[in-house]
DNA sequence: CGTCAAGAAAGTGTCGACACTATTGCGTTC
DNA sequence: GAACGCAATAGTGTCGACACTTTCTTGACG
């Protein structure tokens, strides 16, 4: 079998230099971050099955938290479970990321009404201030640095909803558009737009200004969907990358 | 043996009879779906450290199947998880339920704005079709029924939306939120109006009236929120009711 | 009497093993 | 040589066991 597979260049060191029977600190949350790692930056392929023990035996743990870490990762939809044909890495279609997306700028618009209603000025200047501090060198950033300042300034606004369930729901949501975002602003394409929408966002978001923000908010977001549909594409041209057979389907008997 | 605590009014039967080593169909599956139940029901109280063994036994599985379950059941926000510690069942206080509403309102609200824009006419058709079906009657349906049947009609909502992230995020809501529902409506307080509310929302979908028909899907569950804190109220009362001694729980030989 | 420490008990986190199910591969039949 | 078993293999679902951590108990000390 071939199959040194390429789930090898992840970097969690399989075993710690313990000779003795020492567990790791928490093998469940560590499993849950490198698998969901694995996902977000395609190393499993969508619609792949995945198979525990080679998962268990990559990442130096059994089969137990692996199987912890994947059910969490089943009810955040980044992988489905047949029963008793085991894990399947969700797919992932241009359609499926455009719903995501909406359903982010549903969130996010409400959330901005309910800041525009509820949040205390101190409140509105936090988020002022939290931007301003970024926005000198938001450019120049590497690209991680650039995503998690970006999700910091939207996660922000949903805090300042005062409903922690919009926080919850957007991250979520974030945790499962963060792979395609990075492939995306490592495009830059539309950079400056960014800089400027959040700008005037906040400006909004000062003047308590709940439609005209909200509308600002949308459009941030469109622009977003539409930059992402041509990065998908691309992303998908590499993860199907020509060189790969990559053609072991799972059929199960057509009928 | 069996200690025949107050859990085991599950109706779950511990073990089925078969002779043979054959193992039941899905514990994950069955130990996830008895453990919500009795989360709905307040079996488990609020706060309360969940005990793996004990609930394995009761249950008649192994700590494997449970622990799936109560992961499966923290990401989904029905208990949490501290390390080392276990799961505690998820405190739920009236503030939690009003942002749980209000979450809900976001995405019903914003999924009847899509059914305006997107749906074909004969799915809207399908809509008024399913309401005239239950309509009759549906005031002597038992609580369960009702709340089936309602859950059922805010679905059709969404899944009208075309977007299915707003169908499962309006399921998972659901979920959360049922178990007040159903003694809300074992109340009964506000029958009618909810009726004639879903009439009236068909109507507007019908008309395809996207800002009149918010507004009444907005005031439906506003409404819905004052009832059920009331209710709330009432079943926390209940929960932690002096009449009921139900404290042997986890107190093992007092001295 | 209160408080603190050490030991006991209870409980969680992970493991390896094994039963059961799905899939693959092979030989047989038409 | 395609379709159909049927055995072999691979993989999931669940279990009982045990190491490690937290919580409770007990008893010495002030």
């Amino acid at each position: 079998m071939n199959k040194k597979n390429e789930l090898s260049m992840v970097e969690e060191t399989p075993v710690e230099g313990d000779t003795e029977t020492r567990r790791s600190a928490d093998s469940s949350e560590r499993a849950y971050n490198t698998i969901r790692k694995l996902l977000v930056e395609f190393k499993l392929k969508p619609e792949e099955r995945i198979n525990e023990v080679h998962l268990a035996k990559t990442l130096g743990v059994s089969r137990t938290p692996i199987r912890e870490a994947l059910n969490r990762l089943a009810s955040e939809g980044f992988v489905s479970l047949t029963p008793n044909r085991g894990f399947f890495v969700r797919s992932l279609s241009t359609e499926g990321l455009i719903d995501l997306y909406e359903l982010r700028s549903i969130i996010e618009c409400a959330a901005f009404r309910l800041l525009c209603e509820r949040a205390e000025d101190d409140q509105i200047d936090r988020l002022r201030a939290y931007w301003s501090s970024i926005v000198d060198g938001y450019r120049e950033q590497p690209a991680d640095m650039i995503l998690a300042e970006d999700e910091g300034f939207h996660l922000m606004i949903a805090e300042l909803s005062g409903n922690p369930e919009l926080v919850n729901q957007l991250a979520a949501i974030n945790a499962r558009i963060r792979f395609i975002r990075r492939i995306q602003i490592e495009h830059r394409t539309h950079d400056m737009s960014q800089v400027d929408a959040h700008s005037a966002i906040v400006a909004a978001a000062i003047r308590r200004d709940s439609e005209g923000g909200v509308e600002l908010l949308r459009q941030h977001i469109e622009l977003t969907v539409s930059a992402t549909q041509q990065a998908l594409k691309d992303a998908l041209l590499r993860v199907y990358s020509p060189g790969e057979p990559n053609e072991r389907r799972h059929r199960r008997r057509a009928s």
